[in-house]
DNA sequence: CCATATTGGTGAGACATCGAACCAAAGGAG
DNA sequence: CTCCTTTGGTTCGATGTCTCACCAATATGG
């Protein structure tokens, strides 16, 4: 009997760890992600709350590929969101001076406003939902995921730009 | 870099760990999506693969209702993705004898050789990247975010249909 | 048996994301 | 200076997902 045994009958061998572990991943981004959408003043998408939140975390005046990379997304659609937020007024983006082909992404104060009403509301939503036993789980993955999220990061095959 | 001591006053000073857990979440899934995507064959998205194995491993006849509740998607979606599925030819859809509004999803064989070209490619792809400190992080965590995901699902303030 | 509510499934429209193609500015190498 | 490569950003088309609205069939209550 090896490893990957073919079972008769329907039932196959049970799906190796890394499926089960991205499994779980996925619906737990979808769960999460539906969460924040629905407590979002204004409809604002998820992602475009992290970038907010982001650059008040990190600083502000930072280049589009500069924030598209630290979501993890490609250009194309830093693009695109940085439009949408700009539409919103919560960010102004201005030409790069040292630069001439770059842009530059500020806070609005309208923009650090969003944050703080957001981040309100999603801490009164979550932590309605989340007791002691969820957040002791959290704290006691979160160094692995952190680690995992690294190596993953610096073996993908295709550098994302 | 991690120093996200802000200005006092008011606003965050450390970002709440349900934020850096979903942070982590999110892109452990952007990263995973991105490395199974590149490896499925025939540019079969991630979420399709998902519905053939957990067809193969759970069993098919299922409705597409049952489906969409184990993949956490809504029944729209699903409606999609066994549209696109069946164009793929990897599953049959059929009227369901029980219930006349109802289908019945069935795998055929091409989806079931399908899946197995997949899983060779897959299991080569994530073992050429994972090594045992990371299987062993996996393994680590797996319960936990089981845990997390089944208390975020009971708690969800709206039931997804 | 009929009226109403519930459930399985689909369609249209919106939106985030991606990959490919493209343009413009910057940086080297000669 | 000139050519060529690299890099910052945008546009386009496609796709997966969601919500809202809708239809068909079942279940329920009188």
């Amino acid at each position: 009997m090896t490893d990957d045994n073919e079972t008769p009958g329907g039932a196959e061998r049970e799906p190796p760890l890394a499926f089960a572990f991205f499994n779980e991943v996925g619906i737990l981004h979808q769960l999460g992600g539906a969460m924040l959408s629905q407590v979002l003043p204004g409809g604002v998408h998820p992602s475009h709350f992290a970038i907010v939140n982001h650059l008040t975390l990190r600083g502000d005046g930072k280049t589009p590929i500069e924030i598209a990379r630290a979501m993890q997304v490609t250009k194309n659609t830093m693009t695109h969101s940085l439009k949408t937020l700009e539409r919103h007024g919560f960010i102004a983006v201005s030409p790069n001076p040292k630069d001439a082909r770059g842009k530059l992404v500020h806070l609005t104060a309208e923009g650090r406003a969003f944050r703080e009403r957001a981040i309100a509301r999603v801490l009164a939503a979550f932590g309605a939902v989340l007791g002691e036993a969820e957040l002791a789980r959290m704290a006691r993955v979160i160094e692995d995921l952190r680690a995992l999220r690294g190596h993953l990061d610096a073996n993908r095959l295709p550098p994302r730009e």
